[in-house]
DNA sequence: TCAGTTTCGATCATAAACGATCATTATGCA
DNA sequence: TGCATAATGATCGTTTATGATCGAAACTGA
């Protein structure tokens, strides 16, 4: 066997599970337990992966994912406070007893906050906005079945029967990549797949998306303008971008940024 | 057992419950209290955790005061050493790579922390071990469709596209209420209406039952004993109840309860 | 406060993992 | 083919982790 066929499947094995002694790697690739040593201190130095007495182990663990995993908690401090007032204008809109869908997002997991005090049913495909929802609120949480995709913490089904289809809501709640003149724009096939199966089941489509989405492009569209029901935003949204939504007939819901927060934001900036 | 892998299991464990005692942590790892004692002063000076007199607590546990801590957390402490024991008797009998059904239930729930250092597929309708196995390990996670019942802790469809029959898995583990010459038995029709729907997922059907489960009656009878292919039990289990399971020609698995915890037992009893 | 119990910390023997060395085998080149 | 170089695996002494033991300290309930 060649060395960097071992190292690639040490690297493999490693990167499976938190931890694999050396004795596994032995096994693994048919090598002593002299060289899978040697291979684990060659990828130490690489950074490949972290060396520990007895095996080897990823360099990034796992450990704590959820709501403060990394590609959901970097997103998470952007336009924070833009993300909250938007979350609430969403939350203004429904009323105890009616059901809706909250397609998973940083800006949509906003609206979990002013969720706490509702009693709604919630049929989410967010794991967070699920677990929070659960734990915090009164409201009945519904999910779609389906594997649970750490990266964009959703849930997600590769088969039509995910459940969905048994829920209709009067209203959807979803997030964006970005918002032009030929649609709702979105940047992880990913989120599309998920996103394509949950419009259908609502009445009345709302893009909770902060002024900064009017300026973003994305290659793949979900769905044309009038498909939108209306557009909760920022009062940082430029006329041009409100007359497009105007022209698509699309209600636009600006938002009040709080004064305290309008400050931190302006810091930012 | 590798010191990481220890590690990792402590944390899992302390992640669970406010505090953890030692003798808990020799059971799950299966070390000796003075290595246990020696890895929570490691995880204490690296600040993973928070050491205390007889075990551990998390550093900042209270994220979430669950509204489902409490049913779920009064069943949890009823032959805590045996289940435990149990669950890891089961889940030695999965290798990386199966596929496998947890049904939810506190005795299964506990597999959870042997599970963190495996790979493994896992369906579950159970919202706690999902959230556990999402959280803390890197198997696989699936659930089925449905509404999320805070009392029992389940996803539940009242629907049959739940999407479970797309999962075809080797082994479904499942606890119950009780087991006896008629089969095994129920407490909640909520549960049996979401086990009926997985059984049939599964090749092997593995029941983990503590041995006061031999004693116990119920009125929902879920399936006969020919269905189950193992049961794993403590070594509590009377001889009428082993000779019950080996007329219906049912696999026994006596899962060994460490030194420490049979005495706290015994002085229960 | 005191006796009884549990938990802790230190020590030590044992076992496991490591690092270095060296003989052997594989690989590349002329 | 023969030589030079590198990679590999075995060996062995060293280091490190582990578990048992035992005395000290802390907790419990009266």
């Amino acid at each position: 066997m060649l060395e960097t066929e071992r190292h690639r499947i040490i690297l493999s094995a490693v990167q499976e599970r938190p931890v694999v002694s050396v004795s596994d790697l032995c096994a693994l690739t048919g090598a002593s337990e002299a060289t899978v040593r040697r291979d684990i201190a060659q990828l130490h130095v690489a950074k490949k992966l972290r060396r520990i007495r007895g095996g080897a182990e990823a360099i990034a663990p796992p450990q704590f994912v959820g709501i403060n995993a990394r590609p959901f908690a970097v997103n998470q401090v952007i336009n924070i406070a833009q993300k909250r007032a938007i979350a609430q204008a969403a939350v203004d809109l429904c009323e105890d007893g009616d059901a809706i869908i909250i397609n998973g997002g940083t800006t949509t997991f906003q609206m979990v906050h002013p969720l706490t005090t509702k009693r709604l049913q919630v049929f989410t495909n967010s794991f967070p906005i699920a677990e929070h929802l659960l734990k915090q609120s009164k409201n009945t949480v519904l999910v779609p079945a389906g594997a649970i995709y750490r990266e964009q913490n959703i849930i997600l089904s590769p088969f039509d029967e995910d459940g969905s289809r048994h829920f209709h809501a009067r209203r959807m709640f979803m997030g964006c990549r970005g918002l032009g003149p030929l649609g709702l724009m979105e940047g992880d096939p990913l989120l599309v797949q998920a996103e394509q199966k949950l419009i259908g089941q609502a009445d009345q489509l709302i893009v909770l998306a902060d002024s900064s989405k009017f300026r973003q492009r994305s290659s793949l569209l979900l769905c044309p303008l009038n498909r939108i029901h209306a557009v909760v935003t920022d009062d940082g949204i430029e006329d041009r971008a409100a007359q497009m939504l105007e022209a698509a007939e699309v209600r636009l819901i600006v938002a009040p940024v709080a004064a305290a927060d309008r400050k931190s934001r302006a810091q930012e900036e």
